[in-house]
DNA sequence: GTGAAAGCGCTAACAG
DNA sequence: CTGTTAGCGCTTTCAC
């Protein structure tokens, strides 16, 4: 075969099949699809011919056809203003987890950039048919506009905390619970002055934060507004937030960050300072990312079940898509103990 | 409207549209599109109706009738012995990546996960019609394979080392000026024990590997087999096979990591056996992956442009499927010195 | 400027 | 068991 040989061969359809095998379409398509109706032989052969032209059914066409669709829409939002490659590492342990378990359940999953602004186009896969549903992880200060796609008809799963009058399905740990597994662990550790680290207005990050004062209330220990940090999510502003922060030398001995980047970040910067962590100042992360365990210390943080999250979020997804209510499903959460606290 | 108002509103289509507008659907069709031959007052009414009813176009119906296909194929490989998620965080920038060049340029971006050892399946997306091309991370020792698959004329980018006589097109840095430039650091740092962590057995890593090998001839430096260490990608396995390693208390000053997350778990294991890094060993990764800069210590390391990257591969894969011929494009490589070495 | 009609690649009645 | 036929939702000649 010659190096320079860039012909745009035509893809091979059923009819290229069928002519080969000397049936018709109709017995290609049903041999294909094992229907119990085509004779072994019939099979056999027709499977051959489609293996030797390396034939495969255009699901495109078959999908037009038969009005359906397996296919999951997956968005990852993003700023304008930050335009950077997605940078949390739990955001896109989920997206490997929901791949899995997509496949898994014999569908296919499309991926795309949504600016957090312009949150209608979360329903664009939806709506030109490319998607059955959309799963959406996080639900950016959105409530309104998610619950408004979600009533138009849009089958929507989002990763993120519960409210009240949803239309769209939620998958999420236990936000609250993980707040005060994490803040009572760092009381318990005889820390009184545990800084909060998050963006208190994600519905995720406020009920974290409800947790944390869950705790404080439970063992009568005083709860300090200064010690109430806002701190975004992506990874640079996140960091600049924590220098600064940091940089004013407040009094504290622990912190508790609503994500494991933002306690690696905060550790980093802790380092900076000389403070040694958990020897000065104890730090509890939230997520248990894939490096948490290889960080320097290893993380103490909240387990999300990466797995078990992407499973979930399909099956409520597929729910929604045949026709039942959207329903709430709620993870286990835990807290593993390691050694940054 | 009441909260169990699930019913399965049909999708609304173009012949919707044309009702409600009083005219043919090639009006609509055409007014949608912006086609000149339309009068502005009628594009007017049928986009405003459109809207209105949140009509989309169906992709598919659309693609199968223009024969057109505007999706790009992005495998994610796994192993089956390990059907862990994705946890490379740097194959996960890539991933984001990707799809910001992809959006940019008005295609989606359909993402999939595969078996490493059934690397055949990474055509199915383009032989179903599904995607116009694929775009691949990583060569998984695959190289006859993938070449099989290009010549059979499926329209393949891989992100690699560039190897001779390819079908497919490559897209990487510079791998053995990367592996060159990080042993020079540390050699100039007065390490003279650099260990290299990696399976050589992948191209990329092999062509680091070579740098370090010229860095060390270049100033005359012996190269000690003992210090080249088997290391798997997938952090689980690296983590014990670096731990096993250091366990055996090896004599290094400097160890020369084939990828930040090796880097990591490399520094998380001596830190557990009370060696400082950078004082007592120096350590260098590779990727620059986005918590490189938040590690602690701050990860010097060999940044790989990961934005660049994203881009490159979806321009050189839609310039396949225009019919021309694969081009190998190499990246920028650059040392970033932190603290770790 | 707009409509009628054909057909993209496939599947599912309906016949035989 | 297999073939014929119609049509999924859309775009595009070709007419008017």
């Amino acid at each position: 075969m010659s190096e320079d040989d860039w012909s745009p061969r035509r893809r091979p359809q059923m009819a290229d099949v069928a002519r080969l095998a000397g049936v018709s379409r109709a017995t290609v398509s049903r041999a294909l699809s094992d229907s119990p109706a085509i004779s072994e032989q019939t099979k056999q052969s027709v499977r051959e011919i489609a293996r030797s032209l390396n034939y495969t059914v255009n699901v495109g066409a078959k999908n037009l056809r038969q009005g359906t669709n397996r296919t999951v829409g997956f968005v990852i939002p993003y700023q304008t203003s930050v335009r950077q490659a997605v940078s949390d590492p739990f955001f896109l342990s989920m997206l490997g987890s929901v791949a899995d378990a997509v496949t898994d359940r014999g569908f296919e999953m499309l991926v795309s950039r949504v600016d957090a602004t312009a949150i209608d186009q979360v329903a664009s896969a939806f709506e030109s048919g490319r998607a059955c549903g959309v799963i959406l992880i996080g639900q950016w200060h959105q409530h309104g506009q998610l619950n408004r796609l979600a009533r138009r008809g849009v089958p929507l799963v989002v990763w993120g905390g519960v409210l009240s009058r949803q239309s769209y399905a939620t998958v999420g740990g236990d936000n609250q619970l993980g707040g005060y597994l994490a803040t009572r662990h760092l009381l318990q550790r005889g820390a009184r002055q545990i800084a909060f680290l998050g963006n208190a207005d994600l519905p995720e990050v406020g009920l974290r934060l409800q947790g944390y004062l869950k705790a404080h209330a439970e063992c009568g220990c005083k709860v300090l507004k200064r010690l109430q940090v806002n701190v975004p999510f992506a990874a640079e502003q996140a960091r600049q937030a924590i220098d600064q922060y940091l940089a004013t030398r407040p009094r504290l001995d622990a912190i508790f960050a609503s994500s494991d980047l933002l306690a690696m970040i905060a550790i980093q910067g802790l380092g900076a300072q000389g403070i040694l962590v958990p020897q000065d100042v104890a730090v509890v992360g939230y997520d248990d990312v894939p490096m948490a365990a290889s960080f320097n210390p290893p993380l103490t943080t909240i387990t999300q079940h990466v797995e078990l999250a992407g499973e979930q979020m399909v099956d409520a997804l597929l729910e929604i898509v045949a026709g039942r209510k959207p329903s709430n499903r709620t993870l286990p959460t835990s807290l593993i103990a390691r050694q940054s606290a």
